[in-house]
DNA sequence: GCCTATGTATAGATAATCTATGGGTAGAAA
DNA sequence: TTTCTACCCATAGATTATCTATACATAGGC
């Protein structure tokens, strides 16, 4: 069967996860709940995109990591965003709004 | 140099290209340029991205191509929608401002 | 003892895009 | 007549990001 429907937009994920840790640090799996929950079940973050994506914003430097005890008692790493962090979500976010708002225009064939 | 910023968003080609045509059959490099200018010089559409998508559109059954003379006198193959791209062109739509919709209430931080 | 939810992580496949390149024509400018 | 720019099509290969599948591990409820 399969679903033949992508769980998200390429190129957003990181935007999603850098937002998603304004809020507070949060492990992997909180991350992964938070933008499921708050996009109403639309959007679905899967392991193997979110640790790979994990790592690439600790290479980055936008996120720093750290083994916590969770409340239900597990060992778990915590992502909090970092000043470069912060700065590069607001970059991601202003070029996110320019491009939806061009391929906007597009879709409503607004004539010069 | 290069310049480190994607000329649109992956997963949208086959929708802009789709309701491009909803205006009029064009040529590949109308296809472009409209694109280029409804957007505002935002969206950039590679011929290494452009063609390998209308060949994809072709076999899917979405556009039919025919070899014509330009207002230029030169020969172009032009794109028609068919009815199933008009039919994928919704389905496309649909989702992607189901999509956009979420990723705009994760940033929104929309709570419970 | 088993099941479910919670948690981290990687390997490999897949898909879509970009870079780079190749070919070719019309018309204007030099 | 050569050269330049705009117009036009197309593919190979690299890159990037995602998904699928898998592996491992623990807490708590049944």
């Amino acid at each position: 069967m399969g679903k033949n429907q992508p769980d998200l937009l390429p190129g957003t994920l990181d935007m999603l996860i850098l937002k998603t840790l304004t809020r507070a640090p949060l492990h992997g799996y909180g991350i992964a709940q938070s933008i499921k929950r708050l996009s109403d079940d639309v959007l679905t973050v899967e392991e193997g995109s979110l640790y790979p994506a994990l790592q690439r914003l600790l290479l980055q430097g936008w996120v720093k990591a750290e083994w916590k005890m969770t409340d239900t008692r597990r060992r778990a790493r915590y992502y909090t965003l970092t000043a470069a962090g912060r700065k590069q979500l607001g970059l991601e976010l202003s070029q996110f709004e320019q491009v939806i708002g061009a391929i906007g225009r597009v879709l409503r064939d607004a004539e010069a």
